[in-house]
DNA sequence: CTGAAAGCGCTTACAG
DNA sequence: CTGAAAGCGCTTACAG
């Protein structure tokens, strides 16, 4: 009845219907000093029942905020939507969110490069006050891109560099002797590290700690790099398999649920027993490890904690914050029906 | 040397270095009438130089315009992160919006109507043009909603009702007819269709059809309802193998894979060859279907490129279109390891 | 505590 | 074809 023709409620209609200016309504929205109690009151109940939200354009252009972070995943949609990592991340961001009334702007792009050219526009067109930044290459371009362009972002990586983007660092070295020791107490001797791409800094970073703990332990530990699909998988515990039953490991660590899976029913192909013959741990845990037979023992490292954690640095640093690293803190290995000890 | 306290670069930079009005600027930028050629290229060619984009808050505020579109999910993280579905959805939708240089702003809420507020206060925000909708229920109260808010929205569903938002629809009964056909030229006769939650529309469609299509065939088919979670698939199948060997079906069609292979593991489990004992189709194909052991027959249905199309459609709305239904075509099914003819 | 006014960076009729 | 100007809906010093 009152506003049939216009569509938007703004700030202006509410400052109208209470005869106060449009600084008064502003103020009062947004909790700051410059009103009175009651004045606040009028404002915030009239806003509530007129069900208005301010106009996200308006403030990011008055106020160069926009409340959105952006993600880029520059990955191959066919290992992607076969892993769980990717959902299970976005879902412990969106729990933040959900609370901190923030958005998300996702981006999915192949793996060429095309990525460095989202981040470059996104941030000249204003669109996200910050970036979360995975899958961390050596030398990765987008840490000088981001920090030419003075847009707040944090990696969700295993190094801690000291570069000035943000950084929620994994705690490998305690996975790996989480994972280790409990192959160690087993009785296994010889270990095949199945890692993913080394490209990533993580998978470097594992490779180096699965080396030097597995040292510490006088354990001997080969290193395999795979793609993170099953074929790898497959082909990696082909290979090692063929050296039976020589000196050949005894343990597969695989570096994620996928080719673990795989050297499972691998093993099992060519006759196998596991964990009798081979023992499997896949570096993280998914609906695949538990569907799995036999059921796959994995680590769970909380991933929906983590990628809040590291929401909530990237807030922060939003914010104006300076302490750039924070640490998570180390999985759970849930030991299932893949590892036992060896035969011998 | 020119540009160091300015960090931003704007159409009154670009109409000042030429000489020209941000009137013809913009009408350039945006490949309008009102410029002559030779402006035109000169102005296109200075903003590539200084790598200018316009600011979204900007062109959001002045022309109603975001190029976002929302999705907004309200589902467990349980099932969804187990499910390869909305992975694959999202990668479908991503495909088209690099292409198309469009946004998507994602949500992902809990399922007791919290997306509600979301739809609401988006539109309210000016957050994005348009919304995909997914996992519609009876009676939706998005769809008045949406109406109401006059805000575009498309439908990917399996109903093609007439009430104004967009639709997708999928070939349910096509979709039947391939795996009824399948099942029942390898001699089955009596099938359990067991599928997911019946609170959602396209599970109410495949019931109904599932029976009236198997009556057309002299099939008897049998329907149980599950929660798309391996206990429930686990559950229903060995409900069905306690009634053995009387006339209880000798194949399962499962809404999704992870009940689909909740099914195979429980009857090989209880002793039970597959497909000789139970044959087994899965609703959906992932990459479960192709790692269990034996690898299940399952429907490919693109979902990439549904996700396209539903988006393709959406734009078209937001830009004015007024033909609101569109038809997926129906998937593959292929055939693996867990359908054969039965022993009888 | 409150109001008038400038400004954010575009788009879009409207005159020339 | 081109330019001057108003307007989108907020925020934010700046006076009172």
């Amino acid at each position: 009845m009152s506003t049939a023709r216009r569509e938007r409620i703004t700030i202006s209609d509410i400052a109208a219907q209470l005869g106060i200016s449009k600084a008064s309504v502003s103020y009062a929205l947004n909790g700051r000093p410059g009103v009175s109690a009651a004045t606040r009151a009028r404002v915030l109940h009239l806003a509530d029942e007129l069900g208005f939200h301010a106009s996200s354009a308006a403030v990011a252009l008055s106020a160069s905020r926009t409340g959105t972070i952006g993600v880029v995943i520059a990955r191959d949609p066919a290992v992607i939507t076969a892993e769980a990592f990717y959902m299970r991340t976005l879902f412990g961001v969106e729990q933040y969110l959900n609370e901190a009334d923030g958005q998300l702007l996702l981006r999915l792009t192949g793996e060429r490069g095309e990525d460095l050219d989202v981040y470059r526009r996104w941030t000249r067109q204003g669109r996200v006050d910050g970036f979360l930044l995975y899958d961390e290459h050596d030398d990765d371009p987008r840490v000088p891109l981001l920090t030419a362009l003075g847009m707040p972002a944090v990696m969700v990586t295993s190094v801690a560099l000291d570069d000035g983007i943000g950084r929620l660092v994994t705690p490998e070295a305690q996975t790996v002797q989480v994972m280790l020791d409990h192959l160690h107490s087993l009785g296994h001797r010889e270990i095949l590290h199945l890692s993913g791409p080394l490209v990533y800094a993580h998978e470097r970073v594992r490779m180096q700690t699965m080396a030097s703990e597995g040292a510490a332990r006088g354990l001997q530990v080969a290193h395999v790099e795979g793609t993170y699909e099953f074929a790898s998988g497959a082909e990696a515990t082909s290979a090692l398999l063929r050296r039976r039953p020589s000196t050949a490991p005894t343990a597969i660590v695989a570096g994620n649920d996928i080719m673990a899976t795989a050297a499972v029913s691998t093993a099992t192909d060519l006759g196998l027993r596991v964990p009798t013959d081979l023992s499997v741990i896949a570096w993280d845990d998914s609906v695949l490890c538990q569907v799995a037979r036999p059921h796959l023992t994995a680590m769970d490292h909380g991933l929906m904690g983590k990628a809040r954690l590291a929401t909530d640095l990237l807030f922060d640093l939003i914010a104006g914050g300076t302490q750039v690293h924070r640490a998570s803190s180390v999985g759970t290995l849930i030991v299932r029906g893949t590892t036992g000890p060896p035969r011998r």
